[in-house]
DNA sequence: CGAATATATTTCAAGCATAAAATTTTTATG
DNA sequence: CATAAAAATTTTATGCTTGAAATATATTCG
């Protein structure tokens, strides 16, 4: 096993220190990705059993529910920060099922605007309510008095790159 | 909008705080889950351009360097808490690249074993040094000092379930 | 104007993921 | 022993996801 950042026979203190970070940051990233894991699952059950639906599709909705203009396809791939193809396939079953309709782009023939139609905003609100629910009971061992701190900590993540800068 | 955590005329202070609560567990909530996701497309995007293979190959092969003998498939799905229709899929993949093998089971003709090759374990270690260090970057805001604290929080969420006990 | 370039979106191929049904083999039990 | 029940795995259907190629429309600038 050649790795570069466990400890070593030759190494400095300093060296064996940041080998030992390194470690805690691994297992650190596992138990994040485990916990996140975990609420998307119950989340997705969640969906499925209650309301015959998936969380990317609850992601659509309620990208748009904020926005009641709509979206253009490519604003809506880059809030949801998932790719355009991905975003086509999803809307598509959306618009078949009545929840969204698109509307052509004055001026620009290659846009589409997405918008909820009334029924979508009517069943996003029923589904928005129990997910703010399931979700204060998956984290309801979380102290609110730690859910700044935590978040900082989290933010600061979201924003590191494996190449260059930040 | 029939929310019933948000704030209503008829609520009592305790009722009050509580629709706080659960508004910030929200807000928590996106952002573990965009820290997560950002992570995860680095990852991906390094394994792919580093190694032409993804997280769901890295992760199989993961779990099988730390179980020289092998696991049976459903071990393996157990472990990875993935389905086991998915894990046949990616194991197939795996064995068409020489970096597992299947090996019949002793006495129960059900059950298949899967190892890695000592091709597989030599690809395993270069790519876990690589992602150490991947992760110590993207995780290298984080304090380690803090790390002990955030850990048992992230615990704790992954313990919480929506439908009763816990 | 007209060719090159840029932008918006869709299509495509491959892989990941699930739940449910099907298959094969083992174990239990009447 | 025979048949029912359980267990291990694969198959199937459906949908999410990406990156890259294709299509169509807009914009730029010589």
């Amino acid at each position: 096993m050649s790795d570069k950042l466990a400890a070593q026979p030759g190494m400095t203190g300093t060296d064996i220190k940041d080998a030992a970070a390194s470690k805690a940051r691994l297992r650190l990233w596992l138990k994040l990705l485990k916990a996140t894991k975990h609420v998307e699952a119950e989340l997705r059950e969640n969906f499925r059993t209650g309301f015959d639906t998936t969380l990317p599709r609850f992601d659509v909705m309620a990208a748009l529910y904020r926005v009641e203009q709509g979206l253009k396809m490519s604003e809506l791939s880059s809030v949801l920060r998932v790719s355009n193809g991905n975003v086509t396939g999803i809307v598509d079953r959306l618009v078949e099922d009545g929840i969204l309709v698109r509307i052509p782009v004055d001026n620009d023939r290659r846009a589409t605007t997405v918008r909820l139609t009334k029924a979508g905003r009517e069943q996003f609100e029923a589904m928005a309510s129990s997910h703010e629910a399931w979700i204060d009971t998956l984290l309801d061992g979380i102290d609110v008095s730690e859910v700044q701190h935590l978040s900082e900590q989290l933010e600061c993540i979201a924003r590191k790159s494996t190449k260059g800068e930040d």
